[in-house]
DNA sequence: GTCTATAAATCGATAGAC
DNA sequence: GTCTATCGATTTATAGAC
């Protein structure tokens, strides 16, 4: 019943166990000490371990950051992705999605903190961070990809793109987006900003006083981003397809 | 030449321009440390002083990180309103406005980051920091208010907002902005939570590998959001007031 | 109002025994 | 693979001399 070679054998097991026992303690500190102030002593004790024997399974606390970081994106990642695939179509998919993002954002503040609130100071990502990172928004751009396919995306009627941007929404549309229109391409991105600038005020305190509900703000902004998209919600799409909706953008 | 009593006499003055300095150097050390790792004694020490001379000024880590966010959101206070001031009118004025938040914001990464990055852990800000931190949305909404008194806002034909949202917007609307339409007031805080979005994932590295350039970015959403709020480019606000733009919301 | 000295902690990382 | 011990640093904050 034993194995070794390929099959991952016993001991590596205990050995994944124990590391993800140990980024798990970390996480749970992240919500104390926030990112910058990690402690693999502080790991240490709470698991009961010496300092040292932590090297075992991250050879710094740069390293221990990155897993916690990744493991976050990861974590956002898989919500995302799962409200997309039960999300139903068009509008209400990426409706699904983005209440999925901020409920997310609300259930972890801390991991959200550590990987969209401002970078630890003396830490760079290392590029094995950038795959999950971007998971979230691949998740947004296919939502755009299949609604386009579908005939689900209204005409927008929307001035021109200056040159530069035009050439900006080309090559993210070529990177992502295949087959959506330029127009959508851009406002793709703000749509995308302005998301997770909503998200981080809310979180980071920046709407008390201004707004009583953030739900009730949140659902506003989802509604008119995907009216700016061309996604419409299902009664209205044909009414505001005939309309010829514009927005002035130089 | 010398008063004293209700005039600040030597002493304080000399005082006020010692913790002055404080807080100069502290702001200098934000830079490389961050808002979460700022040290007394690393100040102390770059200024020649023993550490124990600080408490003289500021009472403890909390207060000197207090001096530094209200100094860094007045920055921000004072630079929005100097552009408000020289920045003509209607949407001339409002893309004025933005564009000045995002220079300081490129200008002050790490103030930027202390302000409206991850909250400091273990640090709560103070009723004082309430006045200063809604300077730069007190600009933003006073163009929206003189806007409508100069009737340069074009007709929105937007959707009715939500009873929720139309609650929402009325309250900002008697607290910040007398006399503009709902929609709008609902939107400005969607063009505002967009703007620092999209500031925040600039200056955090959200949108390397995604946006090539990213004033060419931001120049496409302040046309954008502008747009949303019905404040148009002057030769084109005829044009678009007779089309009668709609975006669908709720 | 600035200094020295000190208390009582914290930290990352390494060496070497077992 | 975990331990003890250690190096060399860091920190906030206070006490008391001058």
């Amino acid at each position: 019943m034993k194995f070794t070679g390929v099959v991952p054998d016993a001991r590596q097991r205990v050995k994944d166990a124990v590391a993800a026992e140990i980024v798990a303690v970390a996480r749970g500190q992240l919500a104390t000490e926030g990112g910058g102030a990690l402690s693999l002593r502080a790991v240490a004790r709470e698991m009961g371990m010496a300092s040292s024997a932590i090297y075992r399974y991250f050879a710094s606390r740069d390293e221990l950051l990155t897993a916690l970081i990744t493991e976050a994106f990861d974590s956002l990642g898989d919500v995302a992705e799962a409200a997309r695939a039960r999300g139903g179509r068009g509008f209400e998919r990426w409706q699904s999605v983005c209440r999925a993002i901020r409920t997310w954002a609300l259930d972890h503040p801390h991991e959200y903190a550590l990987i969209y609130g401002s970078p630890v100071p003396g830490y760079t990502a290392p590029p094995q961070t950038v795959e999950p990172a971007s998971r979230v928004a691949l998740v947004m751009a296919s939502l755009l990809v299949e609604a386009q396919r579908a005939g689900e995306l209204a005409e927008l009627g929307a001035p021109p793109l200056s040159r530069a941007m035009a050439a900006e929404a080309r090559q993210l549309c070529e990177l992502a987006m295949p087959g959506v229109p330029l127009p959508v391409v851009a406002r793709s991105i703000l749509a995308w900003t302005q998301l997770f600038g909503h998200i981080s005020f809310e979180l980071f305190g920046q709407l008390t006083g201004v707004v009583e509900n953030p739900e009730v703000m949140f659902e506003f902004e989802i509604a008119t981003t995907a009216g700016l998209l061309g996604l419409h919600p299902r009664e209205s799409r044909r009414a505001s397809r005939t309309r010829g909706e514009t927005v002035a953008a130089h």
